[in-house]
DNA sequence: TCTGGGGTCCTAGGACCC
DNA sequence: TCTGGGGTCCTAGGACCC
């Protein structure tokens, strides 16, 4: 029946809305929400009972309310669902080690190697559902098809709690009447515009010309999708990649940008990145910065510098000089009929870089000594800060100068950068000792919203 | 009274090099 | 003095995914 590969995308349903209705029985069969509240903040996770009102993860808690008056708000057992995504998850190794997880809740398997042992694929799918079920408590979807693209429309298509299995023979009739948005890459941009064409089914997609959807949708974007349209999806089944950037982001509502609160917070999100950097011995020589305004607007400021850096210190007055540029360039914006000297002289001195961190080469705009916050001079609001850091690359080359300790007296004059790292690795192995909160460069930042427990829930293997 | 946090990939223009 | 073509890297923005 399945020539070649025999591939199953396994995922579970309304993920953590699930763990909670197995925690909390009485929560079982009723419209809840994980996060958020009827007076703000994010939904989470929806169950389907919430999900048939149109409850949806990311809507915020007053909209789910609106439309589901009956919603139970839950706060999340954060520290359970990776527990449980594990379980899961070994439960799908036991049929074969071709397992490629791709979030917490998800995975491919190519079970083409299985089939002597377990019988074939749709019988393996149904095994470890039942297996899921028994074992865990939890609902998951299956879909089995011959290759990635069609195994993942097709869970899409039994969920919740379904197994569908797309026969070779029947892969362009399975397609054909979906929605072109079931399809990976299409999103709610790309569906506009190809139904601005008349584009709305998998079947229609397959039947327009290349072409005409590459200069619809952009030359890589238009081939992928015309490729998987007509089942031309080679991609293997691959063990886990390695993240290309690590970041942390912020949300603050709506808050003045005030020199001491933008240190405080892109601080305390450059140490979340550089724990994480420094604990795989990775660093990275491009740092971009984030800042959104009030109404979802945002832009970024990036530099690439000479080395790479994985020091905190560093790292927050790289990701300051940033967000002052990209802030101070929106002052000028909006204050375009100010004259120019109204704007207050530099209230902060430029941080001194050391010498690892110099633009590899000189920026369109100087980056130094013009980056004070005259931005405060037009009281800008904003509503979220965020750090990333790409170009990774090992650390080897630093690590050596990490033996010498910040007191040791052969440091005298030696990279500053390498000092910092030393501070720093001190840090860790403190933390690591004695918890998270034990030191940092902070006093009792308050962290608001989301708990830490969640935000690792995210995190990819750097 | 626009709503979290973690990511990936693509595009387009400009600088720079040969 | 002006002209060509190809390639790499950097920056900024944006779409998309879980």
């Amino acid at each position: 029946m399945f020539e070649g590969a025999a591939i199953l995308h396994a995922d579970l349903d309304a993920f953590y809305a699930s763990v909670e209705q197995l925690l909390d029985p009485s929560l079982r069969g009723r419209p809840i929400a994980v996060g958020g509240s009827a007076a703000g903040g994010v939904v989470l996770a929806a169950s389907y009972e919430a999900k048939r009102f149109g409850v949806s993860g990311g809507m915020p808690g007053r909209r789910a309310r609106e439309l589901c008056p009956h919603i139970t708000f839950v706060r999340g057992h954060f520290d359970r669902y990776q527990q449980l995504a594990d379980s899961v998850m070994a439960i799908l190794g036991d049929v074969t080690p071709e397992v490629e997880r791709i979030s917490i809740d998800e995975a491919f398997l190519d079970v083409s190697g299985s089939v002597h042992l377990f019988g074939p694929p749709d019988v393996i799918a149904d095994r470890l559902r039942r297996q899921v079920r028994r074992e865990v408590g939890l609902p998951i979807s299956i879909g089995v098809a011959r290759t990635k693209h069609l195994a993942k429309v097709a869970s899409q298509v039994a969920k919740p709690d379904g197994l569908v299995v797309v026969a070779p023979e029947r892969e362009r009739e399975f397609l054909a009447p979906l929605p072109v948005g079931l399809m990976w890459g299409i999103g709610p941009v790309a569906q506009a515009k190809l139904k601005s064409e008349g584009i709305v089914t998998i079947g229609q997609l397959a039947e327009a010309s290349p072409g005409s959807v590459q200069r619809l949708l952009g030359n890589a974007v238009g081939q992928k999708l015309s490729a998987l349209a007509v089942n031309e999806d080679r991609r293997r089944v691959s063990g886990a990649t390695r993240a290309r950037s690590v970041g942390a982001q912020s949300a603050m509502g709506r808050k003045e940008a005030t020199p001491e609160m933008v240190r405080a917070v892109l601080n305390h999100l450059a140490d979340r990145v550089a724990v994480r950097l420094r604990a795989k011995h990775r660093a990275g020589r491009t740092i971009t910065v984030r800042v959104r305004y009030p109404g979802m607007k945002s832009v970024t400021r990036s530099l690439t510098l000479n080395e790479p850096v994985a020091a905190t210190l560093t790292l927050t007055e790289v990701a300051e000089q940033l967000a002052w540029q990209a802030l101070n360039d929106e002052a000028r914006a909006r204050g375009a009929a100010m004259p120019p000297d109204a704007m207050p002289p530099a209230a902060m001195p430029p941080a001194a870089m050391p010498p690892d961190v110099m633009p590899t080469q000189a920026p369109a705009t100087e980056v130094p000594a013009t980056q004070a916050p005259a931005a405060e001079a037009h009281h800008l609001e904003i509503s979220l800060l965020a750090i990333s850091v790409s170009n990774l690359v090992a650390r080897h080359a630093v690590q050596q100068e990490l033996a010498v300790s910040p007191d040791d007296p052969r440091r005298e004059g030696s990279d500053p950068g390498a000092a910092r790292l030393a501070v720093d690795t001190s840090m860790d192995a403190v933390r690591a000792k004695y918890g998270r909160d034990a030191v940092g460069y902070l006093p009792a930042m308050s962290r608001g919203g989301v708990p830490d427990e969640f935000r690792e829930l995210a995190e990819k293997e750097v």
